[in-house]
DNA sequence: AGCGCTTCTGCAAGCGCTTGCAACACCGTA
DNA sequence: TACGGTGTTGCAAGCGCTTGCAGAAGCGCT
């Protein structure tokens, strides 16, 4: 492996300037750049970069902390995140903490010396925790506002908003909620919103569950769903709509015609052929995005004036999948 | 950040007998070690990764190259992966290629340096690009035979041979596959077998597909399998096999009765509640944390006795999701 | 011609850790 | 008593890079 001074030697310079020719390249007369990035090329150089993270004190490296990667939210959100850190040369470390607070809090501790910054998806930990967590190594929470914290949410409640509009102006009465996992901020966000709307428009809400946001648990609901006597159904997420979904194929229920139904975002939805599902349209790349822009920004510039966090909007699609309740 | 030296001082000895003592705790004399580990616990001492990683070469990291996150197979094989790593002390870091072998490559050849070796799962490169890559750092090889990798798969085939011989004894002549993604060597080796069966055993057998093994792919291909006039239907993963189902329970078609189905995997069908669904079970976990155990193998011992592969076994769980065929 | 200035480059220190080697004390043995 | 061995510790070099500082050119100007 060659090193800064193979290329040195090979360019004819002195290392500090192969160094700089190569991180810094205005500092470098032009013929000399030109002379460094052959030589560089030539040997196939590339930096240490263990060496580098000793001296600079940074490592090139984000961690993400995700409750667990079968949600495609948290996936999409990851992935997302890697591409953009990967165009400017750093790396996304995604561990999974299985929404355990224990995980979460270790996980910040272990790895703080090794990542310049956290994105933490959906933080379970308490917020002071989190804020210690802040002060060694910038963190930004998604999905969840931290007060002190740089938080990315998404404006799902507001997205919902229209759609029990859309309800109530069909003529339902009786909605039901499939909630997620007791721990999700956002999910008791949106509870209290929806509560707040029932009370003023009328609308009777029950609530179902909490359940794992997986599919396997939305099969296991929707039977309930059902019995529960309710015209329409909204659920926390689009992976339990797809299991709610196929077991009331299997039970012979139409939608829209015996129950309208709608999901809290539409990722798992994105590609499903048939007639569509009214889903709040939520922009999970950009959340990934959104957070590690700031991420780097806190790591890049002056570290006492974090960015700004964002509510991402949504916008939503309504379907077919919302019809007037059926008059038994 | 208290570094060595500062333990070193409060411990009243020298850095390299902290770090002795740290690292390599038989060298030191008991007393000597105590002082040291208390000094350390005072300080909250944690050894700088980068500065280790200098001096010894060792990052103690692995990447993990996976094509997706989406597909339950890899999360549930990186998960496990992470898990047992950071059991001595070591990350996994997640690459997602896409199944892109462009992409794979790249992540291979720019992370070379910063990992002690790769798990790449599925490999979609050439054999000589990997090879190429094992001269820099260990690979090995997850979900595909690649000659001169250590390699770990899964005998899928054998498990489906089960399958198959339960199908011929029930009396199924018309078979549909639901092929995986063109580039899976899991696919193609399964396919070979399926057709060597076939012929052995008079089966007929159509292949559908190949498809992205996502749900939405399966929703789609249900159709195209019910019209092919077969009596049973064996798909790529049981991703897929829930979209195929989904749509067979909107189509009312009802399983066993009008069809036989079974998966190739029972990843995403693990705790789907209902009538169980005929599937080969495959050990993802296993699969990762026999990767790391290679890998960690071979970091440390001698770099050219590489650990053998295995084929792990499967488990074949036969259900009443297999019937006689509808004497039509 | 001499000045200050800007540009460019090299020197050398140092980031925090590991490790070969040497120093030392202490042991049993000849 | 002298010697080789063993166990424990410290010294110092060095991993490959970055960066403050200072020296060396080259410039336009008076």
């Amino acid at each position: 492996m060659a090193s800064l001074d193979d290329v040195a030697r090979e360019a004819g310079v002195s290392a500090s300037t192969v160094s700089r020719a190569l991180s810094r390249p205005t500092m470098v007369a032009e013929p000399t750049l030109l002379r460094v990035r052959a030589a560089a090329d030539r040997l196939g150089f590339r930096a240490n970069p263990a060496a580098r993270a000793l001296t600079t004190g940074r490592s090139g490296f984000f961690a993400m902390l995700v409750p667990d990667l079968d949600n495609p939210f948290y996936s999409t959100t990851a992935t997302a995140a890697q591409d953009l850190a990967g165009a400017t040369g750093r790396r996304v470390i995604i561990a999974v903490t299985g929404g355990d607070p224990a995980r979460e809090a270790a996980a910040l501790h272990e790895m703080e010396s090794q990542v310049d910054g956290f994105a933490v998806q959906s933080p379970v930990s308490s917020a002071a925790e989190l804020k210690r967590a802040h002060e060694r190594k910038p963190v930004v929470a998604i999905n969840r506002r931290v007060p002190g914290l740089t938080s990315f949410t998404v404006d799902t409640p507001g997205g919902l908003g229209e759609v029990y509009d859309r309800l109530v102006e069909l003529g339902h009465r009786d909605v039901a909620y499939l909630a997620g996992p007791p721990s999700s901020w956002m999910d008791r966000h949106r509870r209290a919103e929806l509560v707040e709307h029932a009370a003023r428009s009328g609308l009777r809400v029950r609530v179902h569950g909490p359940v794992r946001p997986a599919f396997a648990e939305g099969v296991a609901a929707a039977r309930g769903i059902l019995d529960s006597g309710c015209t329409a159904v909204l659920v926390y997420n689009s992976l339990l709509l797809l299991g709610v979904m196929f077991e009331f194929g299997r039970l012979g229920v139409r939608v829209p015609e015996d129950l309208s139904v709608a999901a809290a975002d539409d990722i798992a939805l994105a590609d499903l052929p048939g007639p569509p599902i009214t889903a709040v349209r939520t922009p999970a790349d950009e959340l990934g995005r959104a957070a590690v822009t700031a991420l780097s920004a806190m790591v890049d510039g002056d570290p006492d004036d974090r960015p700004r966090g964002r509510r991402l909007p949504t916008t939503v699609r309504i379907t077919d999948s919302l019809a007037p309740p059926r008059t038994a």
